[in-house]
DNA sequence: TCCTTGGGTTGACGCTGTCAATTATCATGA
DNA sequence: TCATGATAATTGACAGCGTCAACCCAAGGA
């Protein structure tokens, strides 16, 4: 039998690769990275990436994948340590734009709006399910606190749609009126919250 | 004295060569666009579009700009039409939303988040402005008429980036949680809304 | 020893954006 | 009328890209 590469090797490699595409996508933006020059910040030849990825789409897909893990994980932990659900949201949101400003290139990749091809990335869409099903937890537990009185999943998109909506602003320069984003963003949550509060029907 | 081109036969051709790069880029998309296939669809040589425009990025950032031009005024439109605030602030609303679906390859551009380079683009910067302009005259005239209370220009960002949100997941494809993208946007408005009609201070 | 199998490398192709040199066009001064 | 000279438009060329296909090479089974 011939040199076969072990699962590890294989998964190593790939986050290696990973790492340094992150890293490169992040410095000059996914088109202006080549195939060749994540070869070569590997040591290895021009067409070795593809013994491990389909081709570069593939690349940016696992570097999402990546992405949304990391964002779901730090959620996670953070949910984990707050009890009431007022405190879980403001946990939840206050972490939510901290990884968005830290990994602030990153997020513009998870969530450009014409990179809409997790069909075919499945790794990809798990880890948006992930996230998705945490958030809905999030707001599940405020209502059922009847904190929320909303439906609990129009609850979670109109948070993640504000967040996101304050974030992506933010991030493409458009706010301008001497708000900082620290400000916004709690505005944000807190006016949702308190419509969401006074709802009745 | 030489052959010279006028203005109008500049921004005529200028006005074309948008047109079918606005298309083009809808189409396949920003990337996948070559200056060549633009000049084959103008039934110029390679070269031509370079005397009206710097570069491709020139020409993006004129679609873009073109993009918010259209935005503004349909806007503009609608809230001349509407009387009292209310109207005015559910009017500016549906054709914002109304605009992001009928025209979403465009929306995609206009607010790609890798491109914030509106300081070398004037026009771009200019058409962005008025929108902005636009919105805050809205949220002003709320917070006049005793309907909104809360910051003018903070109003205006909060309702900016939840209808913003909504539409931006939408158009990724990442709400999937049974709303339908209609009920999400008057849900966001109108939850918006409340939140900033309840708010004291 | 040879052969097979799979990993890594190199060659090649058709595409890209755009600089530089070239040609075509045409209003004017003589 | 014709040469002039500026400017519009075209073509040549180059370096770079993603990736298919052919290649080489090491290692284990026969």
């Amino acid at each position: 039998m011939p040199r076969v590469l072990s699962e590890q090797e294989i998964t190593l490699f790939r986050k290696k690769l990973c790492a340094v595409a992150a890293r490169q996508f992040s410095e000059k933006g996914y088109e202006k990275v080549s195939m060749r020059s994540l070869a070569d910040a590997l040591d290895v030849s021009r067409m070795t990436p593809y013994r491990y990825f389909k081709d570069k789409a593939e690349i940016l897909a696992a570097v999402r994948a990546s992405g949304f893990r990391q964002l779901t994980d730090s959620t996670e932990a953070a949910l984990a340590n707050a009890q009431d659900p007022i405190a879980r949201l403001e946990s939840l949101a206050s972490v939510y734009f901290q990884f968005a400003v830290e990994h602030e290139d990153i997020y513009r990749l998870m969530f450009d709006m014409s990179q809409q091809d997790e069909a075919e990335h499945p790794e990809l869409a798990e880890q948006l399910d992930r996230l998705q099903h945490l958030l809905i937890r999030a707001a599940t537990a405020g209502v059922d606190a009847g904190i929320v009185q909303q439906d609990a999943t129009l609850a979670t998109q109109l948070f993640w749609a504000g967040m996101h909506g304050v974030v992506t602003l933010h991030l493409s320069k458009k706010l301008k009126l001497g708000w900082s984003f620290k400000e916004l963003s709690t505005e944000m949550v807190e006016t949702l919250y308190r419509g969401m509060i006074s709802h009745e029907r």
